[in-house]
DNA sequence: TATTGTTATACTCTATAACTATA
DNA sequence: TATAGTTATAGAGTATAACAATA
């Protein structure tokens, strides 16, 4: 039996996302954390707010390291800490308009990051891999965090961007 | 436009990649590095043998840091480093008889881990979704180091392993 | 002069624990 | 008593640079 790395999850899994860290560091070079300081402008451009707890959870990091990324971006003034009113432990991360800005600006350029990463496969292709791909990324999401950050997100779509 | 975290590809594949991993941390208990270290038994394990610089290429680390994880292995006798005799500064690294006997238990359970990773598609879509995801990975690994693995791997597969 | 591998150092990232304030 | 967030500390992981051996 031949011991090929190239069949293994993890590795593909792995370069794939080299790949697109690399491709995507030049789009988010003024961003503090890169992908994840993107993904927190992300969280905090997104509706319903929410807070540092549940954004760690989606993001997969201790809360603890997202503290600091969080006072790198609001250094920045790309989002604000705004209190809960429900509970005042809590603190709910916006962005500001400033940050909705920014956010627009990148997220245009990472589309065209993840469309040269996806370059190697046909337009068709490229479709059916971001479909299987959500698909697992959505249940593996649900499966662990408490809270199913997917169904949110269809329930938003669904209500407030009619396509 | 609404923000929504759910179609960032970035974010897809930290997530999928972050389940992969913690699925696998059981499987790996034992091997030093984890995922990595198993990657580089499987390179071990693999032909042709190669040296310290391709695997590290292939893993997309730094040649520092596989350095140590060798350091590791060889102390579990899992892997040796065997001077290479075109290249007197080369070693190329080879599993021990050990190291394939591990390799291949720890193959049948990444294998599970695998599986339980792509579960919630159905098998048609899981296989399609590899698939998919080993043309990507090629692509990017052909695109940035200067060796290509995969055209080899298919090549060893031709040759070798009759289906 | 360039390359392979090693070592030492420093830097970044992440995890752990203790603390404050709320609930 | 439990939770949200912060801070400080330590640990793991990673990169940088200098070195020895070889090409």
């Amino acid at each position: 039996m031949a011991a090929n790395l190239e069949g293994d999850l993890g590795w593909m899994l792995g370069v794939v996302f080299r790949a697109y860290v690399k491709a995507s560091d030049h789009a988010l070079r003024d961003v503090p954390g890169g992908p994840r300081g993107y993904q927190i402008l992300t969280a905090a451009a997104g509706e319903p707010p929410r807070n540092q707890g549940a954004i760690a959870e989606d993001l997969g990091i201790d809360r603890t390291v997202l503290t600091y990324l969080i006072d790198d971006l609001e250094r920045l003034d790309l989002v604000a800490r705004q209190p809960d009113p429900a509970d005042r432990r809590s603190r709910l991360v916006v962005a500001t308009t400033e940050g909705r800005a920014t956010w627009q600006r990148l997220q245009d350029e990472l589309r065209r990051v993840e469309a040269h990463v996806l370059s190697p496969l046909p337009a068709a292709d490229a479709a059916s891999f971001l479909a299987l791909l959500s698909q697992l990324a959505c249940q593996a999401q649900s499966l662990d965090p408490l809270t199913n950050l997917c169904e949110v997100a269809e329930q938003v779509k669904a209500v407030s961007a009619p396509s």
